[in-house]
DNA sequence: CTGAAAGCGCTAACAC
DNA sequence: GTGTTAGCGCTTTCAG
């Protein structure tokens, strides 16, 4: 059925050379004489022939193909930072497998341990669960080039990540700047560095500020749940929050709506900060102050330590670079209500 | 370095038996006796063995891997596509390579030319530009599997797509029935399979309803570009849309930006309904009444299609499968105003 | 600079 | 049922 693959045998057999020469002009060494190389590329060109992935990966020992495993694709931020590191490697002869983690120690696992099966140049990673022990035990099993994006893993890699805490600090202080003391925060609960550092940013705004922290930090189970009736009900506490910071898609859409359907108004009498910026925010009436995180450059970031790391294999300090956020000021903040 | 992978001979070395039943064992193939399978099986553990994936793909001619080409994983519809098709092929032993053709031609011939080099075991594949000659020929020269996503290609595949037409038609009755007829409808220009259906059910709908079609088809550039521009100077047209259906996020995003920008409200003022059902619909305020595709039943479709005959390799003519829009009532439409 | 030859680790015939 | 063996298609010494 198939008309018998043709191999790089039959290249050379046509040029009229060695299976040597024929792949040493494939893979474009110096020392080949140009009339071979003509030769050569003139046989490839009539034969259509294509170099089998598979034995050239048997062989050389590299797969040309990098591993992801994020929690969940669907999840915009990270969506954008696979399409970033996507272009950045396809342009640089690889291939991206891509897994969802889905939040599930099994399953992350169970993939961490394919990537190592399939022999990956590299990987980046974020698992959904970074303190397990199991997850953590099938990290350090890797033997190439690692990535760890976005987490707090202890494990001898490269890492990036953003820095969560700084850009809390400064929404807290922008709605502080406004008059606001009873700033809420709604976060998605997991034992995750973005939360954990978002937490202690917080904390530690208000601190600084000589402020008691106030009881407005609000930790969902999972994006999609309860958010929508804790928000109504911190809303209608007599010491409820004047401004609202709140992570995620589903979790802001759920605020917002929360604070709609409480016959509140955003900004005039509640102010809101989204974490991350997306087309959510960026289209929703009015358009929404967001703390922008820089998923384009850490990934262009991660995507070069890896490429490097992947390249020159002499041993070398993992590195740790960390991102700000910026504020983007939009339409969804203003000074505190008079009348509260 | 590396402390000298351990192959298969090794296991059977310690196992005291041949390779070839080392195979077997591994395999998990139907003639091994329980003695001999529990030997092997034990000195794969002692020795911690794992199978090289590429010579397994190279000698057995399967890679154990699907191709996937979209044009963006930033769109939240692709994306959850994508987490589906992941999380099914997963279960079933394969990985997915993910590819963003990012609607360049040049790009996605690259891409597919990739696939088939590295011998994927089949692709699900959605090219922006389906009617591109090159595009179209690097799809005829896979010679693996392939299942089209919503797209219309002439090339020997089975193919999953969604009924537009009937679902704009869905939308434009629903509409009339509430008494609009100045139902405007928002593309992004593209020469594709999605787009065309629904103008043709945009069209159709009017013409059985005995009404010319109106003149308030706006195809945009890009889904960033001019549409607010666009729909705003629509909108201060004396004979302006009452209802409007638009595709997107980012597109969507700008349409309803720019009816509150002209002092709209909606639904009081103006209808909307969106093409797609995205957390940005759901969580707007009023809740966006959309047509909702069912993703999800989609992917499971063409992953089904795609294992059934990645394993039985006999002729089996392509399959078509037509998913149907379901019309998902919020809060974002109502009766034509009065004043108008 | 080029050719010959030895495998990479595995599966699939094929004998036994 | 099990062992032996011949490659899959390629890269990479190693001579020449």
């Amino acid at each position: 059925m198939r008309p018998k693959q043709i191999s790089i045998r039959d290249v050379a057999a046509l040029a009229g050379t060695s299976v040597g020469s024929a792949s040493r002009v494939i893979n474009g060494a110096p020392n080949v004489t140009p009339e071979i190389r003509a030769k050569v590329e003139r046989a490839i060109a009539a034969l259509q022939y294509r170099p089998s992935h598979a034995a050239q990966s048997l062989r050389s020992r590299n797969s040309k193909t990098i591993g992801c495993m994020f929690s969940d694709v669907t999840n915009p931020l990270y969506a954008r930072a696979f399409r970033a590191l996507e272009r950045r490697f396809f342009a640089a002869g690889y291939m991206l497998l891509l897994a969802n983690g889905l939040n599930d120690p099994g399953r992350e696992i169970s993939i961490l341990n394919t990537f190592q099966l399939r022999n990956m140049d590299g990987v980046i990673i974020a698992p959904g669960n970074e303190r397990h022990a199991g997850v953590l035990e099938a990290t350090r099993q890797l033997t190439m080039p690692i990535v760890i994006y976005d987490r707090d893993m202890e494990v001898e890699a490269d890492q990036v990540q953003y820095d969560h805490s700084a850009g809390i600090k400064a929404a807290v202080e922008h709605l502080m700047a406004l008059g606001h003391t009873r700033i809420a925060l709604v976060l998605w609960q997991a034992e995750s560095r973005p939360v954990r550092c978002r937490i202690e940013g917080y904390k530690a705004s208000f601190q600084a500020a000589g402020l008691a922290v106030p009881d407005l930090l609000v930790q969902v189970d999972s994006p999609t749940s309860s958010v929508h009736d804790e928000i109504t009900q911190m809303l209608s506490r007599p010491d409820g929050p004047t401004a609202i910071i709140t992570q995620g898609t589903q979790t802001l859409g759920s605020t917002l709506r929360a604070i709609s359907l409480s016959g509140k108004r955003v900004p005039e009498d509640i102010s809101v900060i989204g974490i991350g910026d997306t087309d959510f925010a960026e289209h929703y009436s009015p358009p929404l102050t967001v703390l922008r995180t820089p998923v384009e450059s850490v990934a262009e970031c991660a995507s070069s330590m890896l490429l490097r790391r992947i390249q020159q294999k002499g041993p070398d300090p993992a590195h740790v670079n960390t991102f700000p956020y910026t504020l983007l000021e939009r339409g969804s903040c203003g000074p505190v209500p008079r009348t509260k």
